[in-house]
DNA sequence: TGTAAATACTCAGTGCCCTGACTAATTGGG
DNA sequence: CCCAATTAGTCAGGGCACTGAGTATTTACA
């Protein structure tokens, strides 16, 4: 008694949600780079030269994530990572030839994927469904740090 | 060049959502037990005297992964499994005192994190998201498995 | 009845995701 | 000019999520 029905919580329904995209992709795009993995790739190729921490930063991850991530990458020789020449503490990242080609190469798959993963509802309903995922993660992303107290001069 | 607007990507956004959800639940609900953990705890409540792999399906969990959790819960004891004696593979689920305790705890504070979460959209929003969310769910849930060939005979 | 198939669970391996503690490099104010 | 604060990255540790392989138990059919 007193139990909830977890399928109207928001929480719940986004993990399953992203459980959902997890196995299409891996049966629709890749088996090899993930989700998150083409993010990465995906932002070097609009902006080449990146540090990590920005990179992170653009596609939602923290630093230890998106050293893993990085990490992963460099070893299946779809990215460089040299030192920063004007500041030591920053690694730049650039992606290899064959990086551009993968993230070519699995672009086409994934809009093929994201048509398939919206399949069950119309266009209309598509656009406003991407449009409110997109608000309340916006929204919550605020939330991140607690606001660095307005300057309270009394 | 050729870069792809991920903010239009679902599975993207999906990924950005449950992070999203996860750092809520840290900071509203509970830092020791996870948003998973309480679906488990939620779902013996409404079903004492589940199997493991039933739990799992109730929550959306594969079988390692529901291993996992709920080998956490058991340690924190809020959880208890006894061999089935009317089947020697299945083991028995059940909360304890301690593991009723904390979900009835978890519940509330779960119902307030969940309108923060929600905030950002008005109430009719909310609906319509919730019920896209399930949809898109429900739908990729059918693609597990391939369907075992509709008993084409002939 | 005896064995092959199905079922419940475990284990190893990979990857994502976070926090907190640490190192190294840079910047800025006295 | 020097040292404190900031910033980029690393590392250890915990948890979620999957696959594929392996064990034990049950079932179903031949």
């Amino acid at each position: 008694m007193a139990a909830v029905d977890l399928t109207t919580h928001p929480g719940h329904l986004a993990r399953r949600l992203q459980q959902a995209h997890y196995l299409l992709w891996n049966t629709m795009v890749s088996e090899e780079i993930t989700s998150p993995q083409f993010a990465v790739l995906n932002t070097l190729v609009a902006e080449p030269g990146l540090d990590q921490r920005t990179v992170g930063e653009r596609v939602g991850l923290d630093r230890s994530t998106i050293a893993e991530v990085i990490g992963r990458l460099i070893r299946r020789g779809l990215l460089d990572k040299v030192r920063d020449p004007q500041d030591g503490r920053r690694f730049l990242l650039r992606l290899t030839d064959e990086g551009m080609r993968t993230h070519r190469r699995l672009t086409v798959r994934t809009a093929r994927m994201n048509q398939v993963f919206l399949a069950p509802l119309d266009p209309g309903e598509q656009a406003v469904f991407i449009e409110l995922m997109r608000r309340v993660a916006d929204a919550a992303e605020g939330l991140r740090d607690p606001a660095p107290a307005p300057t309270a001069a009394h």
